[in-house]
DNA sequence: AATTCTTACAACCGCCGGACT
DNA sequence: AAGTCCGGCGGTTGTAAGAAT
């Protein structure tokens, strides 16, 4: 039983033109997103189905800034990379009207040279001031310290599993089940949510690897559908934070922001895409 | 003015995982 | 359980436009 091609026979390629623009704005906004193979079938586009999905997404959605990448996004993008990474559909999330794609591209074509350029300000890209740098030197310094003891971390988890579960919160915490070998041992892959909350609020150092691996690990927590919110009066605290509709990445992202925003100085209101719980 | 080089970015491609049958 | 569909993601490529020679 062979598979269906994905594509019409006489599919076209490349750039589109104005008239298949027009065609598929006028069908999506007819008929709504999805089934984007039938979609294109349907509406006479002799185009792959995730080619109009991608022409969609990218380009015709309504609400979508075009134009110069700002300042303050850029640093917001550059920020978010440090974050987590390529993962440009994440760091799209928070920068309302941009899209994975542009900012994949403008990373690749400017900042990624930028940062070459300036390695030890990438972390802190803002106006530099002779304290700003002073700490950027500091957190740096930390940062390569934490680099050359731990290995480099898994960048993606595929497989999820629970082993721990913090009691009187009807909370669970999954682990990596592939990590690498011997880089972590079992009690530290059963860091939770919770512990790390505890360190944000103590104000730990930043270390890049940490939160890269703690974003994958909310990723899973998030994938796996956890969303209770634990109610111990030890993290009550921490918790002022969670909304009724919690969200862990939302939430360590938000935390984050305004812990450098605070570091640095400024303020980061406009980055959060949030309001204040309430 | 012609040619070559560089840059920017739209689009393609392969892979993956969840949903469905 | 296995096969297939479908959408999402991130890496890569193709090419137009501008800059340099």
């Amino acid at each position: 039983m062979g598979r269906i091609p994905c594509c019409p026979k006489e599919i076209v390629k490349g750039a589109w033109s104005t008239e298949e623009d027009e065609i598929l704005s006028q069908f999506v906004t007819t008929h709504g997103e999805g089934k984007w193979h039938k979609l294109a079938l349907k509406a006479g586009l002799k185009r792959c189905g995730k080619s109009c999905r991608q022409r969609w997404l990218n380009y015709l959605k309504p609400g979508i800034k075009r134009g110069e990448i700002s300042l303050d996004e850029e640093d917001m993008i550059i920020r978010l990379h440090r974050l987590l990474g390529n993962r440009w559909t994440l760091i799209a999330k928070r920068l309302p009207g941009r899209t994975d794609n542009e900012i994949k591209n403008y990373w690749n074509t400017n900042l990624s040279k930028k940062l070459k350029k300036q390695p030890t300000l990438s972390s802190w890209p803002l106006s530099p001031s002779l304290e700003h740098n002073h700490k950027c030197e500091q957190v740096e310094k930390t940062r390569q310290t934490h680099v050359a003891l731990e290995a480099h971390l898994p960048r993606r988890v595929k497989d999820v599993q629970y082993n721990k579960t913090l009691q009187n919160q009807g909370y669970s915490s999954p682990s990596c089940s592939n990590e690498r070998e011997g880089s972590r041992n079992s009690d530290e892959a059963t860091n939770t949510l919770n512990d790390y909350l505890i360190d944000i609020d103590q104000n730990k150092e930043f270390i890049e690897d940490d939160f890269s691996s703690k974003v994958l690990e909310i990723e899973d927590q998030k994938r796996v559908g956890l969303t209770k919110s634990p109610t111990s009066t030890t993290l009550s605290n921490q918790y002022h934070i969670l909304t009724s509709k919690f969200d862990p990445l939302e939430t360590f992202l938000d935390v984050e922001l305004e812990r450098m925003a605070s570091f640095m100085g400024h303020n980061e209101e406009n980055y959060c895409n949030r309001g204040p719980p309430s």
